[in-house]
DNA sequence: GAGCACTGC
């Protein structure tokens, strides 16, 4: 009952605030007698006290202290659904100099260490159930239910803590909704919905997969009892393409759509859609404050409604002039805070694996170098490539009179919590992947974060008390929010799902932020090269069969072009092995030569081996070793990519037999399994030069194998094949394999011609070709023979 | 002689 309580202050400094911005009398604004009711004693005081202080520093505008700030702060989030203004950011102090926390102890930590009191001798599912009405959107079920019902569209702010989650699908189902279709409730991640979905199950008392299920790839857990049903948003984009009109469902729920995945932003215009036609669906948009307003605009002026959460005060600290060298800085933080502030683990944001290593022994070097003053600290790396039994050791908590320090990439910003985290260091910068269409290349770059990220990353450090964040950057020089995914990313299954819908026009499709033209143009040329589109632009029986495959089109046509090869088998292997999102082979730093004559060993025996063939292998050994983890640590395997590449193969299996292709083999016809590869990469073809580099054999460019390949370094192939261009350092080919020019022209005659892979060509108007499309000519200076593509206008 | 941030179907 007391958090019940704790609410009402807050409610009614939210109030407060609300008169001023619409210019009421404040200072005649009192403390309601119906909360006072309810044993609000204390409550009334503290905001008498506040209001004083609030009314008096209106009257000056003076500088606030920070108790003062946190209850604006309080108050400010509150505001959102008024349009909040930029508000002067108070909150920040100045460097590392500290002022002591007496005093500054957040109202709900009181509350949060009595709230299971009494508790214990009841089941599980009791307890569930009893602590919903604890929970701060309990005050708002009815005013909740009343703007569903009266609202087809609502966009819901509910802060983090707020239950939202886990409680509007249960009051919809109290409420009815579920006699007329089911609840589906999505998020971006798997885990998000099969944790969020067993605890609902509980709270309702149903074994889960009954009443209460989720749906994720590769496992679908629920029934026809089903009523609440979470799932990954791209499930439900999937679910959309067999059932385009939703009827099964009364509500849907975009939860954490501020995320903006590519699937959430094709979700908002199909459903906006569905709506239209379905005035007796609800949807709901749940986000975060930042973007609520362009939801709205969005979903037509849709309402706004907002749940304040309950969460620790962060204390947030930041450097006037930020550092060159940010890695020092961090190493110095870290050490201040060990050494000055209280007892709390820290966590540290960086960009990748290499700069976590690089921290991890400095750090260690450091706190030799300290001698054995003070207490020890335990580094703990954590990046989603770490094998997971190295993974484990950042949950576990930190023995006493040690101080734990995380150093984490992204993955802890949203994907994963790390519990007893007090001190939150960021730097401000994350990795950035972004795809250009005009090259057909994607680029990791290092870009600093947005605002919004920030305030996630800040939060970290007040999830099981007060916190405090540093941040070694000024926040107002950051971006509002992160360029949504849709306008960084290859576009051409995304254009490829909704041809499968039946959306002719993709360029004035209804996206919230539309991706670049040219990337769509790109991403509907290539289709057409596939043979998934006709000339007008209409899916084929191809692009058909190949929507059915959750890979990118290049893979699903080379699935599907398999067929011809008599070697579908071989092929949804590689394919399961390429869409294994991280590397499968581990590669530790102090053992990278045995990691990578481990790798070689896939090369040995037979010639023209390529890392395609080499996949092949990996997943077939595997296999014959009963998928062993202990096989895969012997030869730097990473088992958890393996087992996902078990299961995506299994799916794709499955969808061969659907789509009715025939299981074939031929494992020793290893032209045939290139010719495949072909079927789908043909467009990804690059020829041998003079210097060793590689170009491209459409849209000249230079390209190199990349670094982790089989061929790097081995004598060249004059002719390959290549998954993907990445750009780091340099133009990058990451898998490749060496083919013949002649099945170019045998796979894709209406793409190339004779004269694109014939090499003898007058020297002079090779030059002239050359010199005119290239503004590098130095990198090609004894390169004659090398062929430029004269079918396609050379680049201005 | 250099590198794989993170999700999802």
């Amino acid at each position: 009952m007391r958090e019940v309580i704790e609410f009402r202050y807050k409610r009614a400094l939210y109030e407060l605030v609300k008169k001023t911005e619409d210019d009421d009398d404040v200072e005649g604004y009192r403390f309601p007698d119906a909360y006072d009711q309810e044993g609000c004693i204390d409550q009334k005081k503290r905001f008498d006290v506040a209001k004083e202080r609030y009314c008096e520093r209106r009257r000056s505008g003076r500088v606030v202290t920070e108790q003062e700030a946190w209850e604006d702060h309080q108050a400010q989030k509150a505001r959102v659904r008024f349009g909040a203004k930029d508000k002067k950011q108070v909150v920040d102090g100045y460097e590392f100099v500290f002022d002591d926390l007496t005093g500054f102890v957040e109202e709900s930590s009181e509350a949060e260490t009595g709230k299971h009191r009494g508790c214990y001798s009841k089941t599980a599912a009791e307890k569930a159930r009893e602590g919903r009405e604890f929970l701060p959107i309990h005050g708002y079920r009815e005013e909740l239910l009343k703007l569903i019902e009266e609202n087809q569209v609502l966009v819901i702010v509910g802060e983090t803590g707020s239950g939202k989650t886990t409680q509007i699908p249960q009051y919809l189902q109290e409420a009815g909704y579920t006699k007329r279709g089911k609840i589906g409730c999505t998020q971006p991640r798997r885990v998000a919905a099969m944790s969020v979905a067993s605890r609902v199950a509980q709270e309702v008392g149903v074994k889960l997969g009954h009443e209460v299920g989720y749906s994720i790839r590769f496992e679908d857990c629920t029934s026809e009892k089903t009523v609440i049903k979470y799932m990954t948003d791209g499930m439900l984009l999937r679910e959309l393409l067999i059932e385009p009109k939703l009827d099964s469902y009364s509500v849907i729920i975009i939860d954490e759509a501020h995320e903006r995945t590519l699937s959430t932003d094709i979700l908002f215009a199909l459903v906006k859609d569905v709506a239209k036609v379905r005035p007796d669906l609800r949807l709901i948009i749940s986000s975060a404050t930042l973007e609520a307003k362009k939801f709205s605009e969005y979903f037509d002026s849709a309402r706004i409604y907002l749940i304040p959460g309950r969460r620790y005060p962060v204390e947030k600290l930041f450097r006037k002039c930020p550092e060159p060298d940010y890695l020092e800085t961090v190493i110095r933080t870290v050490v201040q805070i060990h050494q000055t502030e209280a007892i709390g683990d820290i966590l540290v944001f960086l960009t990748g694996q290499e700069e976590i290593e690089t921290v991890e022994t400095n750090l260690k070097r450091r706190m030799m170098d300290l001698g054995t003053k003070g207490s020890e600290i335990i580094i703990c790396p954590i990046y989603s490539n770490l094998p997971t039994p190295l993974q484990a050791k950042v949950f576990e908590p930190a023995p006493k009179g040690t101080r734990k320090v995380v150093l984490a990439t992204n993955i802890a910003e949203t994907s994963l919590t790390i519990d007893g985290v007090k001190y939150v260091i960021d730097p401000g910068y994350c990795k950035i992947n972004s795809y250009n269409p005009r090259t057909g290349m994607e680029s990791l770059l290092v870009t600093p974060i947005s605002k919004a990220s920030a305030a996630q990353r800040a939060g970290r450090s007040g999830r099981t008390g007060p916190g405090k964040c540093f941040r070694l950057y000024n926040i107002k020089d950051l971006e509002p929010t992160t360029i949504p995914e849709i306008q960084r990313a290859n576009l051409a299954s995304v254009v490829l799902t909704l041809k499968s819908l039946g959306i002719q026009d993709v360029f004035n499709f209804d996206f919230m932020d539309p991706p670049p033209e040219n990337a769509l143009l790109k991403a509907l040329e290539l289709l057409y090269a596939l043979g998934a589109l006709d000339e007008i632009g209409e899916i084929t029986k191809v692009g058909e069969r190949m929507v059915e495959f959750p890979v990118d089109p290049m893979l699903s046509k080379m699935i599907v072009g398999s067929e011809k090869y008599k070697c579908s088998k071989e092929i949804i292997t590689i394919a399961a092995m390429l869409s294994v999102g991280n590397s499968v082979f581990y590669r530790p730093k102090n053992q990278q030569v045995f990691a990578d004559k481990a790798r070689m060993d896939f090369y040995e025996d037979t010639e023209n081996v390529g890392d395609h063939i080499a996949l092949l292998r990996v997943y077939n050994s595997w296999k014959e070793e009963n998928y062993s983890t202990q096989w895969c640590c012997e030869k730097f395997i990473q088992s958890k990519s393996m087992k996902r590449a078990r299961d995506i193969r299994d799916q794709l299996l499955g969808l061969l037999n659907k789509i009715g292709v025939e299981l074939t083999s031929n494992p020793n016809d290893l032209d045939a399994i290139k010719k495949a590869i072909l079927a789908g990469f043909f467009p990804h073809s690059a020829k041998l030069q003079k210097n060793g580099s590689y170009r491209r054999v459409k849209e000249p460019q230079t390209v190199y194998v990349h670094p982790n390949s089989g061929l790097f370094g081995a004598s060249p192939s004059k002719w390959l094949v290549y998954h993907e261009l990445v750009l780091t350092t340099k133009e990058y080919m990451r898998h490749t394999t060496e083919m013949k020019p002649e099945w170019l022209i045998e796979i894709a005659p209406h793409y190339y011609k004779l004269k694109d892979i014939e090499d003898t060509r007058p020297k002079k108007t090779q030059r002239r070709i050359e010199e005119a499309s290239t503004s590098k000519v130095d990198t090609n200076k004894k390169t004659r023979t090398s062929k430029v593509d004269t079918n396609k206008k050379s680049k201005r």
